[in-house]
DNA sequence: TGAGCCTGTGAACGATCGTTAACTTATATG
DNA sequence: CATATAAGTTAACGATCGTTCACAGGCTCA
């Protein structure tokens, strides 16, 4: 007897991926970024990954269960990455270090699941969207926690200032590249980088000054 | 003789504003932001402003125009007042202070528009794309410009600086507030405008560092 | 008063979309 | 070899959506 494969489950579950699910996951994720969940339809997703439209129902649930798939996802994966690198760290500089490293590699490398993981949240059924907005939030406090460890001026503003940090290193794909020959390119995706580290950086040091009594 | 009004021109032309089309474009904005361009059905918005679906079409030519009116609108008054606010400067540091100020009271108050203004582009069609993105790019100029007189140190970065400093100004929406009641209140409002005013300028200052050779 | 818009209505249209159903083929298992 | 399952296909469904149409009341102006 083979492992069944109802679609409703084992979303992640299963220890070896399915490459098709893999797949489908990429093409959607591409898709859904050029043009938006609403705007793209299950046979154009079918078609990107060689298959029709209702054959997707053999791997995912329906439409709304891939785009919980992507978002759960990379949340997952920023929330986890993110924790261990804190504990990884010998130093709250060094932590706040590694975790922008890994985000802006995040913000380079899969910037269409960046763009989907703030753009598409309210596309997501009740339950999956809360828990997104619940891994999200423990990301923040994450960084919050680190933040106000490396800049001891930090006070209510931490939340803000991390959120807006975060704006600033998810706008990468809005953004014309820096560097020879675009953020593909080697050097262009290393001078982005660097980019991205000291605006964050400079950002959130300002953050601490004290401002004079209101 | 009663002037026409055809909805398919005069989207902004006529001297004073039909008070029933600025309704119509606040609950649009407003829906819009909430639940994105096709998540919301014309007859939402008719609802939302006291009349039909189909009613909305003698004040629009279509449900693209509105959202195209919303984003070429945003554009205009973006670049309008960010160029009068350089040319009334002395300096470039109170062009560059200037700018942030405005840009910041823009996303604190007009945050359903700021939204749509980067997250809706993609369901203009052709043509009003284009237009929205050439005011998207003398705006960025704009700023582009003044950020490299005020840091020399600016060279190829500028503009990728400049625009994650537009990321982390128009992340507000998606943001906590900091202060005692929210963005709303008084209080939390200028301390947020505070804050977002520091986090740009030390992210510009740090931009223009120079970086060691690679 | 009467003619002509302006602004609204409800009904109906064509198109699109997500999903389901019925069926086929290939593969792996007992 | 027989059989169950995985993984496709096409056709069809119900719902929704943007838009158009025919019509009606109210306001302005000659």
């Amino acid at each position: 007897m083979v492992k069944p494969s109802i679609p409703s489950d084992a979303p992640i579950t299963s220890v070896v991926e399915n490459p098709r699910r893999a797949q489908i996951r990429r093409e959607a994720a591409r898709l859904f970024a050029e043009r938006g969940f609403l705007g793209v339809g299950v046979d154009e997703i079918g078609r990107a990954v060689g298959i029709s439209g209702p054959g997707l129902y053999r791997h995912f649930a329906g439409k709304d269960a891939m785009l919980a798939d992507l978002l759960i996802g990379i949340s997952e994966r920023l929330l986890d990455q993110g924790r261990r690198r804190v504990d990884a760290a010998t130093d709250p500089r060094a932590a706040l270090e590694s975790l922008l490293q890994g985000h802006i590699d995040f913000a380079l490398d899969e910037s269409a699941l960046i763009v989907l993981h703030d753009r598409e949240l309210l596309n997501l059924p009740d339950k999956e969207r809360r828990e997104v907005r619940s891994l999200q939030r423990q990301y923040v406090e994450l960084w919050v926690g680190v933040a106000r460890e490396v800049f001891p001026g930090l006070g209510e503003e931490a939340r803000p200032a991390v959120h807006a940090v975060f704006g600033l290193l998810n706008s990468t794909p809005h953004s014309a590249a820096v560097g020879p020959s675009g953020a593909d390119h080697p050097a262009g995706r290393a001078a982005m980088a660097a980019l991205l580290h000291r605006l964050a950086l400079g950002a959130l040091g300002s953050a601490a000054q004290a401002v004079p009594e209101q």
